[in-house]
DNA sequence: AGGCTAGCTGAGGGCCATCTGAGGGCCGCC
DNA sequence: GGCGGCCCTCAGATGGCCCTCAGCTAGCCT
């Protein structure tokens, strides 16, 4: 779940923005000033902050040029009352990604949110336990050993990663990697967990259930 | 010297952009119509576009879905006349990273394009392991010595250069570097990797991903 | 304990993605 | 008009990868 930090002193936007972002599934701090807000990135990074220009004690662009010289990457999303030419070239030239002026419709602030993160997630690579796959390079480390995988390996690995310790069922599979128009036997997916186990070496991380489907997942010691 | 093209079909916008960011130091082109812009994007690739978003002919938002398959790093900025909810947040679920409303102040969207292309550093110069591409000069270098590419492979090379540890499948690439007006056969590609390949010389740095493209990576050494 | 069935495994055949060398046609330049 | 460079096509060779198969193992139920 995405973190956001929304950093205003105007208690109507930041409970707005609250619940807003909350019903849309990010899990949303709020402060009220720079300090405050300082602090909490500190303590959780956030994915994203929201930041009011105008703040009361320290100002909204120092606010911005602290939060950027911890993290350079941090996408910021400046929003203000003040509409003028001057505050939009100076806040783009501290390192604003993105400008949204008062009053907003809270769904034109959303898709830019979304944007931002969709921009920094499509490069961002898949984790589960000491595995590691990007889906860009298409490439695979166990720890720091990369595993080399063919196509259709790969394409197993990721469907699991997708959805790490959900059970997957042999037709699911069958139908998520080969596609709805192959018809030979489900062993072939059998054929290629015990490819990708063997690749993937000790501990194993694909588990069986019988019956039912295999699962990526620690195996929990003693249960 | 940074290169801005500009789509717009309003002379007075194109007349007046290529006036004033000329005379900021900027490299600028114009083009009147999605396909030209799209054309003149494949042939001498720009550092940032700006686009309107009403266009005759090709739609603003499909012009920005290709521009950005082709270089998915790509800083565009949309131009518009209509200032509606509806369309920022089709825009942004296109990627566009910006958005300036007509009539605009010269110097916010000045602002903006620097911005923009400060948060790109340097695009003068590409480098991936001991390779350089100049984009300015044309040139290319494999360590000290100099390697002559055509046309064609010059810009094969340019697109694996903007993306590196990317695959790229070849429809990618045929669409990318050949326009998607090209309806020959995959193996054209195929053929220039291989010419390319004997240019850059040894060792390889075009890997072939079977069955999914090509990607431009170090071999890592065996692990 | 024994039987049944789901899953595991090693080997191998064949197809097709990719590689490669050769050559034809077009265009600009001399 | 001739020449050279560049783009593109084509067809044969190669071998990596996908899939099959048959025998084996092991969990689960009676």
């Amino acid at each position: 779940m995405k973190r956001i930090l929304v950093i205003d002193d105007d208690p109507s936007i930041t409970s707005l923005l609250r619940r807003g972002l909350s019903y849309e599934g990010f899990q949303v701090s709020t402060a009220p000033s720079g300090e405050e807000g300082l602090r909490l990135a500190r303590e959780t990074p956030p994915d994203l902050v929201v930041l009011d220009l105008m703040l009361p004690g320290l100002d909204g662009l120092e606010v911005l040029r602290r939060l950027r010289s911890a993290d350079p990457q941090l996408p910021v999303l400046m929003l203000t009352a003040r509409d003028t030419a001057e505050d939009q070239i100076q806040a783009f030239g501290f390192g604003a990604e993105d400008y949204v002026v008062k009053p907003f419709r809270f769904e034109v602030l959303l898709a830019r949110i979304q944007a931002r993160l969709r921009q920094r997630q499509a490069r961002s690579e898949l984790r589960y336990a000491d595995l590691r796959l990007n889906p860009e390079s298409h490439q695979v480390f166990r720890g720091s050993r990369e595993v080399v995988l063919t196509g259709l390996e790969f394409r197993l690995l990721h469907t699991f990663m997708r959805q790490p310790e959900r059970v997957l069922s042999k037709s699911f599979l069958l139908d998520a990697v080969w596609g709805s128009d192959f018809f030979g036997d489900t062993n072939i997916v059998e054929v290629y967990i015990k490819q990708l186990r063997q690749k993937l070496g000790e501990p194993r991380l694909i588990q069986t259930l019988r019956g039912v489907g295999y699962v990526l997942r620690e195996k929990s010691p003693g249960r």
